[in-house]
DNA sequence: CTGAAAGCGCTTACAG
DNA sequence: CTGAAAGCGCTTACAG
């Protein structure tokens, strides 16, 4: 690599300080009342030896380095995928850029890249904090260390956070199918104790007891890594064996999918035999024969949001918020 | 912000110089031999402060980051979605950690990309280059910093690629297309002189003058950012209007699912009106009403091959490489 | 208006 | 076996 341009090459050409050079492409000439015919040559040398400032040369000096870590459960899901490019653009916007990385929903996985982002200095994080992660988060958080948590809360935690009212979501779409008659409601989420997936539970729960249908009620866990075998193996249980299950709430993207992909060879038809309902969207579900009604959540209002909050904490708030944003609910054909 | 343990730290508790402290928990300790109990003693003071070195300091120092640059178009598109997840994962296992951002196929972009990556000393980059920045990429290629590109390559410069044949794929397609019988077949392509899309037009053209039919050659060119509304305008000229199409190659992901979208509404099916064949596969075309035959790189290879190219020209390499990998053809029923 | 100097947290030749 | 010291490229109080 050819030798890079430092300020004391520009400093030496110019024959003054580093400092005046620094003050100068810092826009600091006016308060440090540089001479102007010095600034002049030094903004031309800077130009014509192409200069450009060594980021880590001033992130150790100044101790912060403009760098927002940000880690999802897999950006190669397209739900985290939009998440990411929205907080991309949104903290480039600040003049922030992303450090990243995939925990796989794995807390192992976590701790050790939020251990390197900390080591690579970055002055807050983003992340969609997978199961078990409540201690790691905690010891991030007790470092007074900027955080943000998107999609997801802590139980007992004062850190914030962004997602939607994910009881109201379910609880919404479960009584969309109660008015439609159906009863047999049975709903599929991950194993998992996360609050959102708890709570679209909940709403779901809740809206069955009030049409006096506890005895109605299946919950189908199952577990993140699944696939699409595990997935036929529940659904049969479901709908073929014991309850005759007359719709399903499916409560993650990646859920929805596979789902779709056991009705692609079943027997039975969406909506004439089983109603269905997604979550966070997909353009499968658009193309599936019959359109998925589903639940979305407002992603891009998510990232701009919890980059926000995240620059709040940086400029030195110190009050915690919650924000809970509003879900839509596409109506289509499979219910 | 607790105050980081540093170096110095650990040396005053211990009592010995931060070089000492240094070579210890580097694992230098063999090489410099140092003391057996002086060991012991800073490897538990490290633990008890529980120590994270500042890599920020480290790179500094080092004159390297342990970081890769890298620029796809759009990290919402599934498809690079994918191929960052590969390449986060296949740099990890080398040490290193991603740096990355979005160009949108816009030159601009990608050129202030590149500068403020290049500003926080990234060591080497991994790019997808959008159209017209041959400029930008020589001049870093020039500065002698580790560069691949990826899914294209640019003519006339010495620099590492990996991508597919692609010239051979849509040839192959067409004459898949052309023993079945099609002869009124199009081609669905991006305005762009990028060599990926130039190839695949090529391939096609070949294979149809092969046959004898260069006179019904259609190359419909879109641009990138078009809307469902363009493309509608574009079928509607080749299928109703103009030459009554009879087969359709589409080139990229987003064109496909555009072109998906278009059948949807439409009143011609596939493939009893109309054959269809995506490019780079899409969960969306299994679940198209008559499953898209496409062609599909193997973006898992191409990632991690980028990653091996990169990490060689870190170690020294200097001869250029350029890897052409296989695609695979997913024949479903729309043809 | 300008410069000498300290310091951010490391690593590493060098000397002993 | 161990330490003092220089230096990576910046920024910034301080002095003049």
């Amino acid at each position: 690599m050819g030798k890079r341009i430092s300020l004391k090459d520009i400093a030496e050409k110019v024959g003054v300080s580093t400092a005046l050079v620094s003050y100068v492409l810092n826009g600091k000439e006016k308060e440090k009342r540089v001479g102007k015919d010095v600034v002049k040559k030094i903004r031309e040398v800077a130009a014509e030896l192409n200069y450009r400032p060594n980021q880590i040369a001033r992130s150790l000096r100044q101790g912060w380095t403009k760098t927002i870590g940000l880690i999802v459960a897999d950006i190669a899901n397209p739900f985290f995928g939009t998440m990411v490019r929205v907080i991309e653009d949104e903290a480039n916007k600040f003049g922030y850029n992303v450090l990243f990385g995939s925990s796989d929903e794995d807390s192992e996985k976590l701790g050790a890249l939020i251990d390197t982002l900390c080591n690579r200095q970055v002055d807050g994080f983003i992340i969609v904090p997978p199961e078990g992660s409540d201690a790691a988060i905690k010891r991030l958080s007790e470092r007074e260390i900027p955080i943000v948590l998107i999609d997801r809360k802590m139980k007992g935690q004062n850190i914030d956070s962004v997602l939607i009212d994910n009881y109201t979501a379910t609880y919404e779409a479960t009584n969309y199918l109660l008015d439609k008659g159906y009863k047999r409601i049975a709903i599929v989420a991950n194993k998992s104790s996360l609050n959102p997936m708890s709570e679209r539970i909940g709403g779901y729960c809740e809206a069955m007891k009030e049409e006096g249908l506890e005895k109605e009620i299946h919950i189908e866990l199952i577990k993140y890594e699944h696939t699409r075998a595990d997935m036929a193996e529940s659904l049969d249980k479901l709908l073929l064996k014991e309850s005759k299950i007359e719709a399903l709430i499916f409560t993650t993207n990646s859920l929805s999918i596979s789902g779709l992909y056991y009705f692609r060879n079943s027997e039975l038809k969406v909506p004439e035999d089983v109603a269905f309902i997604g979550f966070d969207g997909d353009e499968a579900f658009d193309f599936f024969y019959s359109p998925i009604t589903y639940i979305v959540q407002p992603v891009e209002e998510m990232g701009k949001e919890s980059v926000r909050l995240l620059i709040d904490q940086l400029n030195g708030s110190r009050k915690t918020v919650q924000i809970r944003l509003k879900h839509s609910f596409i109506e289509q054909q499979s219910c």
